[in-house]
DNA sequence: CGAATTCTTGAGTGCTCATTCAACATCTCA
DNA sequence: TGAGATGTTGAATGAGCACTCAAGAATTCG
């Protein structure tokens, strides 16, 4: 029953290039024109493909987790909790101060950029980063359970204390702080973990 | 030599209310009609008083520090590094909460918030911040010279420690955390701080 | 008073934004 | 081959943006 014109764009490739764009400037900070020329596409095929550029976001985002938030799957699977909390923050630091990508996270910058027209974007990220917060509270909650992990702390309370670091190099990265200056920091909170 | 009209709105109450708009919406995302209705200025007058949206912001910022830093001042007077870490962070949380204010910090928010056009502003912003940095630094340093923070501990790594936790703090706070939420992460910081 | 000066006002400037649309192109299937 | 379906294109649309300006209003000084 007749399929229709196919593509001439490779989904991918311009969902890297959208994705370039967003993590520089933000959801509201990044035009139609911006990723029009980004990706190559007309923006009569951007609302084709996306419908909307809140539809281009929503996939960016997905794009997103799943490229850069390889450090924080890979960080859970470590031994202890030392060496998860010592994976997570120095990915964060890493990723945040990427040579070939814009600095920051999307999900912090994204979050605070977006003004009033874009409360459901806001409220899109603040969801990611609490299914992200949730993610490490798991396995502090197993850590926990095998002793390895004090029964005196509460993991949502280690888990936000770890996030609102994250949060923190985000923001330092976004302002220029290069990734020795976010490692130095990690080194730091290593030294002693506040229950240790 | 004929003094002219004088100005019919008080100086003090005007920056009071853009300082609301800027801290809710960030640089960009307020606008002029925004900041024109909660000032009751019209657009003509804030650029006869202020010269531009960017003049406008940059009294703003000056009243924000003086308004809501306070708790930065206080916080190095305190005799030790525990009790000045204890003050600044639980300064932090509370005015990145305050129920008659936007929640989060001017200082993070209208950075993140800046995009292409608003490179001076960043740079403004990033180095108010540097600012604040420097002024835990100088006490820390106090600190290590009378042995209150050992010798070991550089005293900006320890500041950029805590400044990141700030930032994060305040993007929690930006993306809807509360005060116990926040005061419950600066009670776990401070159960240990990384060099005692 | 009248001249000089500064503020206020309301309407308007040109620009950029996200989004749309009609015409055309390229595919599948019968 | 032709009908149906979908993708691409370039131009256009209306809304919202920071900012401006001419005219009028309030003041001080001579």
């Amino acid at each position: 029953m007749a399929m229709g014109r196919p593509r001439e764009f490779d989904l991918d490739r311009v969902l890297g290039c959208a994705l370039d764009v967003f993590w520089a400037k933000g959801y509201e900070g990044a035009t139609m024109a911006d990723l029009s020329a980004a990706t190559g596409l007309k923006p009569g095929s951007v609302y084709a493909a996306f419908g909307s550029k809140a539809g281009l976001f929503t996939q960016v985002l997905d794009r997103y987790e799943d490229s850069v938030f390889t450090y924080a799957r890979d960080a859970i699977q470590e031994p202890t909790v030392r060496q998860v909390i010592r994976h997570w923050l120095e990915g964060v630091a890493r990723a945040t101060t990427g040579p070939d990508t814009p600095p920051g996270c999307l999900l912090v910058h994204g979050a605070l950029a977006a003004g009033d027209g874009a409360a459901s974007i806001r409220a899109e990220l603040a969801g990611r980063r609490e299914r992200g917060e949730q993610f490490l509270v798991a396995r502090l909650e197993r850590a926990r359970a095998e002793g390895d992990l004090p029964d005196t702390v509460d993991p949502r309370a280690a888990a936000g204390y770890i996030f609102a670091l994250s949060s923190g190099l985000a923001v330092e990265a976004a302002g220029g702080a290069d990734r020795e200056r976010l490692l130095r920091t990690v080194e730091l909170t290593l030294h002693r973990l506040p229950w240790e």
